[in-house]
DNA sequence: GGACTTCCCCGTCAAGAGCA
DNA sequence: TGCTCTTGACGGGGAAGTCC
């Protein structure tokens, strides 16, 4: 898609999402524009710890377009209130404090078919590091191994690695499987303790009565960081004995890995909050536009009982 | 059938909030 | 004060729909 075109579809669509909510609450021909007396509430208190609504947001959007060279102070008008804005969890909270009915959203929450978040559920790493090939290596306490394919989600693309040192393995070696279910290409990664984990070649580093009992699983081994750094490295440390720059950087890079890598869930789950929010509030409003229609009724009513009869 | 649009999801960056 | 968390913004990719 080209992007010119998608930001004006994203300005659009929140522009009529806008109008959507405006023309549902005017249906109950009672409210004058609430989205407009929410705005100027908000406006009026500038420290308001309380949602802006769609309205408001919209409004400065509007004034974002119509006046293109004060674009710069709304932009950061609008960045202002957005930053007053609370997390949905608290909104979600608050509103639920005051809604009987309304689902909370838990600190450690749980997803919606009642499992803990995916990242929370694994052990908690000592170490994670990255493959040749994307995937993440995380490094239990207790020196359990787990592998998470990049395109997978969280622990539904973790992998077990079964740590086994064979009889007669090299000096300073041991022979790492894990049931790769597709395991495409060589994979080589690091783990702590100043060692190194590199996949064999068909297998033929493996003693033999290990190749045979793993079928078709590669092998692997753990080296020490003497050994040439093999082709295919993404990043590595060990952790404890950074002498050089170039374990300097790759510290770097795998603190910079594990921050994306922490963003990335976090953005999910920031994700998920809003759809549940904005679900709510959906809710909300179906509720309020029920009660709105019944007070109208109730008020038709009163007026009809009170006025004087003409005959 | 290809080009284009719409919608959704995702990863990343950046900035502010919150906390120890 | 530094670190982590949260979330808006941005851009990319894929799937489904629409138009010619």
């Amino acid at each position: 898609m080209k992007k010119c075109g998608r930001k004006k579809y994203i300005k659009r669509n929140l522009r009529q999402m806008t109008m959507e909510t405006i023309e549902s609450q005017q249906d109950g021909s009672v409210t004058d524009s609430v989205a407009e007396r929410e705005s100027a509430y908000m406006q009026a208190q500038p420290g308001q710890n309380s949602v802006p609504t769609l309205a408001q947001v919209a409004t400065i959007t509007e004034t974002d377009e119509s006046t293109e060279s004060e674009g710069v102070i709304d932009s950061h008008k609008r960045r202002e209130i957005l930053s007053q804005r609370p997390s949905y969890r608290k909104i979600l909270n608050e509103l639920s404090s005051d809604v009987p009915g309304v689902p909370k959203i838990e600190e450690e929450k749980s997803e919606g078919e009642g499992t803990p978040p995916k990242i929370a559920t694994m052990a908690v790493p000592t170490s994670i590091y990255q493959t040749s090939t994307g995937q993440y290596i995380a490094i239990a306490q207790g020196g359990t191994i787990q592998i998470s394919n990049p395109g997978s989600d969280g622990v539904q693309g973790l992998q077990a690695l079964t740590m086994t040192n064979s009889g007669a393995p090299p000096p300073g070696a041991a022979i790492v499987q894990y049931a790769a279910q597709s395991a495409d290409g060589t994979q080589q990664f690091f783990v702590p303790g100043s060692q190194v984990v590199v996949q064999d070649e068909e297998t033929e580093l493996a003693p033999s009565h290990m190749a045979a009992a793993t079928g078709d699983m590669p092998t692997y081994q753990i080296r020490a960081p003497t050994t040439a750094l093999p082709q295919g490295v993404v990043m590595a440390a060990s952790p404890g004995s950074l002498h050089s720059h170039q374990q300097l950087a790759e510290e770097a890079t795998r603190k910079r890995e594990l921050r994306l890598m922490k963003n990335r869930e976090a953005a999910k789950e920031c994700r998920r909050r809003k759809k549940e929010y904005v679900k709510c509030l959906e809710s909300r409003v179906a509720v309020l536009e029920v009660q709105n229609k019944k007070l109208i009724e109730e008020l038709e009513t009163l007026k009809y009982i009170c006025s004087p009869k003409t005959d």
